[in-house]
DNA sequence: TTGTAAGCGTTATCAG
DNA sequence: CTGATAACGCTTACAA
């Protein structure tokens, strides 16, 4: 079929270099003293014979993989993809590799790929879903394995998290608006359980109008999917109604882009007729025009702190805290004004 | 530090099933007869046991990793995002893994991920770059591996390749726009080398021009970058000039992107004044307002036949067709009107 | 149909 | 400092 040139292994490189494969896989890794002579012609007949180390071997051995899974609700997504330039590049630097495992958002599914990653004897699991309802309790239960999960409250003892501070954040944007002049703005959520921030979403937003004298008018809180299509829909009712807010703030940027654009396609001016802020800030936020205002997270960081709290874990280091929070930030762009 | 309960083995299982470990492997991997008797035994102390073969023996021995790589240059990125939905849904249904590398669209790395994944015994690799030069010649030259390039002509003998005809594609959207009365149109590339199809893109536009008894301005031609902000600068000058074309079409859906934002951003209409037309009509065509208008790539099943590709491959069956063209589309949104 | 034993390519223990 | 040799967990001739 093809030349399937046996590749060279360290007794090839022993025999050549008429040393044992101890002596060998002591230079390769630098393990124990070897002669400088041994060493470099150790070193000659590896660059000569173009050998490289067997991973699959040495992890026999050793009983590590390197590898960490991912699972993520979905690949064409800003979030997400910044999200893995930052735990691919971090894990490359500590030499893991990324298992890449795409759920659609599926609850099946994402259990299964739990439970593949374990038996693929990955080291770590970073975990990032949509899902709303707090899952997988059997897994989280029995595994060994250390898990992070991105953007979410701690669904049981054990999880590492990372995230931001969601009420705090929801608050601040909720105030920006009202200081802007907006008295009627709709919320629409991505979710309503605990362990995905709704609650905190709620608060965030009630507490701002309340400490701005404002009422809380309970049909300004819709609940809807980080998908921009269901944010569309939702608008649309809203449209229909006539009654239509001064400002809506999406807690997703996709959803505040499909309830931009429906408004837009209904012949509404964003933001003369109604601001529209985004949460999350992804590219998508300046991509799209009006350049989308929008509590900004620090994507790449959530990313990069989740893959270190791991690699760390796995080094045998404690955790002095697990559920990470970092600092967001507002940014206001073209598609809210003052009221 | 945390219970390092040794994970069971086939020799556990052996033991308490009381058969050799031989008979364990048969049974799991019904190799070869085994009585019915033993084998219910056997199935019993592996579901008792909670028994996961370990892949990194099994790869070791078998010498298959049952892991494919896969570079790309970016994970921000619609077009990426859904290739990446494809190959990752398609391997697991084979059960092969994907080891994601993120070259960022950097040589170097590249070339390092390359060997890497050689290294770590990967079976396939699926290659995605923006660059425009024929790159790693070396690596090309002695891997064993099959290789899958996405969107590129095979710079060399033995790369399998999936793509669109870019020529014809580029000639019909051309033409489309002079259908609708067009005759000024800019078009923005992204590479101008032979194996990114810089060259099919050139012709496409220029025998378009021909047919419909155009002239062809050298200066409408110019070559941009697959990124956003570059077509932006690019369509920058063009403004400047003053002299502004009645059509747009860039290579790339963020090129077109960042050309209509770049003529919104100066006053312009978008299609008013200047119709824009992208390409590959990833999600950001019609997320973006106004939807773009664009060259449709079958991106989902071009991630899905190179991953098929690929796995054919590994298990020995002969690739009749190594340079896979799908059809394309011609999607007419808003971004484009009659002129 | 079943068991024994020889690898797969490394690392690690233990002598020398 | 160096070299045998025993694992690591599994598959697969080869025997029985």
């Amino acid at each position: 079929m093809r030349s399937e040139e046996m590749a060279v292994t360290i007794k090839d490189v022993a025999k050549k270099a008429n040393v044992s494969i101890s002596t060998v896989s002591r230079v390769i890794n630098d393990s124990k003293p070897v002669s400088d002579e041994i060493k470099k012609r150790v070193f000659d007949v590896i660059e000569e014979l173009g050998y490289k180390p067997n991973p699959v071997a040495r992890s026999l051995v050793m009983k590590k993989s390197k590898l960490i899974g991912v699972i993520v609700p979905d690949l064409k997504n800003y979030y997400v993809g910044e999200l893995l330039n930052a735990i691919e590049e971090i894990a490359k630097t500590y030499e893991y590799d990324i298992i890449l495992c795409n759920s659609y958002g599926d609850l099946d599914q994402e259990k299964r790929y739990l439970e593949l990653l374990e038996s693929k004897q990955v080291e770590g699991i970073i975990f990032l879903t949509f899902q709303f309802e707090g899952v997988h309790k059997e897994f989280f239960e029995k595994t060994q394995l250390p898990v992070v999960m991105i953007n979410r409250e701690a669904p049981f003892e054990g999880i590492m998290t990372v995230s931001i501070d969601h009420y705090a954040a929801v608050k601040e944007m909720t105030s920006k608006l009202i200081e802007m002049g907006h008295k009627d703005i709709l919320m629409i959520r991505n979710g309503e359980t605990k362990d995905v921030f709704g609650p905190d979403h709620l608060r965030g937003y009630e507490d701002a109008l309340k400490e701005a004298g404002l009422d809380i008018r309970k049909d300004r809180i819709v609940d809807g999917h980080f998908q921009r299509s269901v944010a569309y829909d939702l608008m649309k009712q809203v449209v229909d109604s006539g009654d239509l807010p001064t400002a809506v703030f999406a807690t997703t940027d996709s959803m505040a882009v499909g309830a931009s654009n429906c408004l837009m396609d209904h012949g509404y001016k964003v933001p003369d007729d109604v601001s529209i802020v985004g949460f999350y800030d992804t590219d998508l936020a300046s991509i799209y025009r009006p350049k989308l205002s929008a509590v900004s997270h620090p994507i790449y960081d959530i990313g990069a702190i989740a893959i270190r709290m791991i690699i760390k874990y796995i080094d045998g280091h404690e955790i002095k805290d697990s559920q990470v929070r970092l600092p967001h930030g507002i940014v206001m762009r073209e598609s809210s004004k003052e009221k």
